[in-house]
DNA sequence: TTACATCCTGGACTGTGGTCCAAGGTCATG
DNA sequence: CATGACCTTGGACCACAGTCCAGGATGTAA
């Protein structure tokens, strides 16, 4: 028969064992069945699934996310699931441009550094510490971190 | 005295007073000094230092690079803390990109998505779940995981 | 003095995504 | 049938960055 054992699974899909069963109490990924003596049994509709989690995980989904994301593939409630790639999207845009934010200070900050000298001409250590004109260039905010 | 207490100098830095306390368990904000009823006193500079914390965790850094920042900052090796900052603005534009092929494969599939019909029509479930056409365009990466 | 705000300590708890361990049971191969 | 690889469960533990709580002490102003 083309059933896997966990370990099997695990190697095709390239996780580990732990995760595996942790995605199963996440109600995650459940074994199609089970052997007399407990032992899980996979088959390939289920690493199909596994594969599907790892790669969402990829595209930024967490966890939580994923099982929303299945459970409405099962409802075949095509339209729900696209607004929510596109509620995705717009997030992962918005990180971008947070990320953007932070490189423009960062880079100007450095350009800006002799690399040697005092400590008081470095305008990374001005720029963070102090209320010099440094301070302006940088983001200052929060929501980079709420973001997560 | 401009000395301020624990609760004042969490308002002033907009942070929460736990937070204060749990920086200085964590190494990197002690107070000035103490009342003999043991409450924490600070000064301008320990301020500072806490929006410095702040700052920097704003452009991404974690708490244990802030603290290996501040430990460099008091060495004055201004060519050390420039290393360090361009290391992290490496790191930062790893993360754009990253980020920008997310954004790619997620755009993509939503463009070919019709936001009706069978769940069987839908390329977003088909790239996540099978190795359809539409799974090459994901970017597959478990950098991305590692990346934090 | 009486209120009331502020502060102290130590430790528990949150959520995310795992990872590891012990003690024992099972499966496949020679 | 023995050996070794594989599997089971339950629970502990990790990092990260806080957040909250109890129970008691202190500071300040009317």
């Amino acid at each position: 028969m083309d059933s896997l054992g966990i370990g099997a699974l695990a190697r095709k899909a390239g996780v580990r064992i732990d995760t595996v069963r942790y995605y199963e109490r996440s109600g995650l990924l459940a074994p199609k069945s089970r052997l007399p003596s407990g032992y899980r049994r996979y088959g390939l509709g289920e690493l199909a699934r596994l594969r599907f989690i790892r790669r969402a995980q990829a595209l930024g989904f967490s966890l939580r996310e994923i099982r929303e994301l299945l459970a409405l593939s099962k409802g075949r409630d095509v339209a729900r699931v696209k607004r929510t790639a596109q509620t995705k999207l717009a997030d992962v845009e918005a990180r971008i441009a947070a990320l953007q934010r932070v490189r423009e200070g960062l880079a100007t900050l450095i350009a800006a550094c002799p690399g040697h000298g005092d400590a008081a001409d470095c305008p990374i250590l001005q720029a963070l510490g102090g209320e010099g004109p440094g301070a302006s260039q940088l983001p200052h905010s929060p929501e980079l971190r709420a973001q997560r």
